[in-house]
DNA sequence: TTGTATGCGTTATCAG
DNA sequence: CTGATAACGCATACAA
């Protein structure tokens, strides 16, 4: 191969060091260094000197050597569940988006919500000397060790959504319970009295308060919580039917639905269209997580949005702020953010004078 | 500080080097470095020693220091326009999970549809010293000098989905004029006769082939296309709608559109419903994308799926197959997916005796 | 204000 | 089969 020439020079698109530069310049590299990160103990001369003959020759800093002598890189960890489902999409957008106007980058793993693969992804990401790491917690995750380890190892770590129960941890979580209050809050304004539950695995934090608000929402009412009108299942479209159906049979069945998801919502309305009930007009229904189709389907389903691409900003912000206090922060930082409510035509049983049909209407 | 102390202890978390390994066993950094890698000069004794040190320690090599090296990282960078939509997230999906077996992690970067961000975007890529770049071209961009300089860095680029036009790159694509020709052939076959496009904006390449995948299949029915039957917009729901008002102000309007995007699709259909016309019997409508909402819809819109998964894994086994052949290939790589017609009620018009809704009912 | 020297953790090239 | 030594490109403590 060719031996490496004497003096820079960009013919072809081979990198330039510092090293070259200072050859160049007749100068040391500690002051191309210091030039270039613009240190205060350099002149105005000889930085505009410096900074010419690097973009002449376009240099480019090598950032993994930077980190290997810094100890740190300019990268952080995310490990999602899954990235393909809406929810996580949206979080990571939020997160690149933040990490970029701060100068990071983002490397994003699946756990595809495997215990085993998410201690192989923390591990992946701390050999590579990430800065910090955002989590979401797999659902089959019951031992937590593998994420002391991050911290031990003097990585900041914050959690988004789903985070380990009873443990100081950094975390950014949604208010899932003001979500399940609202919705049921709302159900009751508009008049209904027997309103029912679509409850998701109750070994889920998120799914748990969401119960939480229902509940808080009905003894706010006055109304003594009734066991046969909360469904315990998996979430999808035919658990919500099939709740519903179950329901039709009561002496008493009941007049709204509160659906822990967006699909169930979906299965207990086509199960209550299918049949002959109105909705709204005999069975109101809200589910949670704002999908797309919530909009698209008829009636439009009102629905619990939350604000993801803000949880992703918050949870860099948070991270940041870790990295940058390198390890001086005492106790676990807790950030909360609160649901909107979007109410569609599934549960518009009053007739709203001249409103808008979503109350607050901030999406485009 | 404390001074680093002489035995390797894992008191801490305290990252365990090769160094520290070496002194403890009383041999040279030289047949660690080698044990760990399992190359062929070191005992079987000694090997034996290593590992088990390694495991005690729990030592994990720094990568950074490993790429810094040998002048290549283990990341591969991906560049797309934004991750929060259903196809990018499941391109990346796909994406992730090949570069993960292959020992690979990736970087996600979102050019937000702009060139200049694009720019930063391989400029930060290849400062990290990226194994490969994997990309979906911007909206917005009309130079492609930035791509160009990937190459001459000696940095492999594949292109996927979005591909820069008349250029000998490396691309993974799908054949959207395959899918355009499926879904009218399709509707041809249902006895469909005046069979109108909806078309996206023709700069983008996929708009264009989805319409020439359309004219082919009415040149091969024998059917002469007809301008007034091709509506160009921008793909969004409100366009669909838009453009079956026009159409049923003809006076020979359509009995069927096919539009190249799964949105448009439902707009189109919802005006032909609120027209009073029956949806598949008088209008039959096919889709492209296979969004989620064309299963929930009513009725299910039938749509051409694009293997999302498939385009994001193929592309990644592209990328190291040019990594791995170390600038060896020649001539540029292509690699066409074919895309799936899934066919739903919203072009059923014929009874099908006892077949399944879905064509090929491979999802899950 | 600038330069010298050293090390971050790994791997490759020698020589033994 | 093993070891000493020199890089990779950058940043800093210390000296001038």
């Amino acid at each position: 191969m060719p031996p490496r020439k004497k003096s820079a020079a960009p013919a072809t698109g081979a990198p330039v060091s510092m090293a070259d530069l200072a050859r160049e310049l007749g100068v040391s590299m500690t002051t191309i260094s210091r030039a270039l990160s613009d240190h205060h103990s350099i002149g105005p001369e000889m930085k505009r000197k410096v900074l010419k003959l690097a973009k002449k020759y376009n240099y480019q800093p090598n950032r993994l050597a930077s980190a290997l002598r810094k100890g740190r890189s300019k990268l952080l960890g995310i490990i999602v569940p899954y990235i393909e489902g809406r929810f996580f999409a949206r979080v990571v957008h939020g997160m690149e988006t933040a990490a970029r106007q701060a100068g990071y980058h983002v490397i994003i793993c699946q756990s595809n919500e495997e215990e085993a693969q998410e201690r192989r992804n923390i591990e992946a990401l701390l050999n590579l000397q990430v800065a910090g790491i955002l989590t979401s917690v797999a659902r089959t995750t019951r031992d937590y060790q593998h994420f002391d380890q991050v911290t031990e190892r003097g990585v900041p770590l914050v959690f988004f959504d789903r985070r380990p129960d009873e443990r100081p941890v950094h975390a950014v979580v949604l208010d899932d319970q003001e979500g399940g209050y609202l919705a049921t809050r709302h159900l009751l304004q508009q008049g209904c009295r027997r309103v029912a539950h679509v409850a998701g695995p109750q070994y889920l934090n998120i799914y748990r308060n969401r119960r939480l608000g229902y509940l808080q929402a009905l003894q706010e009412a006055g109304i003594p919580p009734d066991e046969a009108l909360i469904s315990y299942g998996d979430m999808s479209q035919e658990a919500g039917a099939a709740a519903l159906r179950q329901w039709l049979k009561l002496p008493a069945p009941p007049d709204a639905v509160f659906a822990a998801g967006d699909y169930a919502a979906l299965g207990v309305m086509e199960a209550a269209l299918s049949s002959g009930l109105a909705v709204p007009g005999e069975l109101a229904v809200v589910g949670f997580s704002n999908e797309t189709f919530t909009v698209i389907s008829k009636p439009a389903i009102s629905s619990v949005e939350q604000r993801c691409e803000e949880m992703g900003q918050a949870a860099v912000r948070l991270l940041l702020e870790l990295i940058e206090a390198d390890g001086s922060v005492l106790g676990p930082r807790q950030l909360v953010l609160h649901p909107e409510l979007l109410v569609r035509a599934s549960s518009q049983r009053l007739e709203v004078s001249a409103a808008p049909k979503e109350t607050k209407p901030r999406r485009k």
